[in-house]
DNA sequence: GCCAACGTTGGC
DNA sequence: GCCAACGTTGGC
């Protein structure tokens, strides 16, 4: 199957981009929604992800890539849930904002915009594209 | 700090 | 099974 693009949102105060790269990897658990859970079942290996600071800059800072995916929620004891790994696989030139995306009609359709609560959306190749012509390559 | 959106819970 | 009440998230 052709890679997938999704977008991973944080608080940076609890799991920044700087936290992904200072660790190398990061395991993405204690999603609790199930739309979001099911974003993260259908991650790949190989898969991107912008990685989004929510709160405090509100941003898309970085790309992330998974490394392993299918894994089973070390944080939730009865072993229901999802989580994936994830590398850093580079920051972009320029943050691109919720502002900016929300002021651009290629971009008024992301899941992003539209759930603004979902932790784990889905980014269409087209919004992918889109995203990084705004950062700046 | 406020509030809208959404999910969950619990009474019926 | 419906729906009101409540809690949480996250933008502003």
């Amino acid at each position: 199957m052709a890679k997938r693009y999704w977008l991973l949102k944080s608080e940076p105060d609890a799991y920044g981009w700087n936290d992904l790269i200072k660790q190398g990897e990061g395991t993405w658990d204690g999603v609790r929604n199930h739309r979001a859970a099911n974003n993260l079942r259908a991650m790949a290996v190989g898969d991107e992800a912008f990685f989004y600071h929510s709160n405090e800059g509100r941003e898309i800072v970085g790309i992330a890539q998974v490394s392993a995916s299918g894994l089973t929620d070390p944080t939730d004891p009865e072993g229901k849930w999802a989580a994936v790994k994830v590398t850093p696989l580079r920051k972009l030139r320029r943050p691109v904002t919720l502002k900016t995306i929300k002021a651009d009609a290629a971009l008024a359709g992301m899941e992003l915009v539209k759930l603004s609560r979902l932790s784990v959306s889905v980014v269409t190749q087209e919004e992918w594209a889109h995203v990084l012509e705004l950062a700046g390559g």
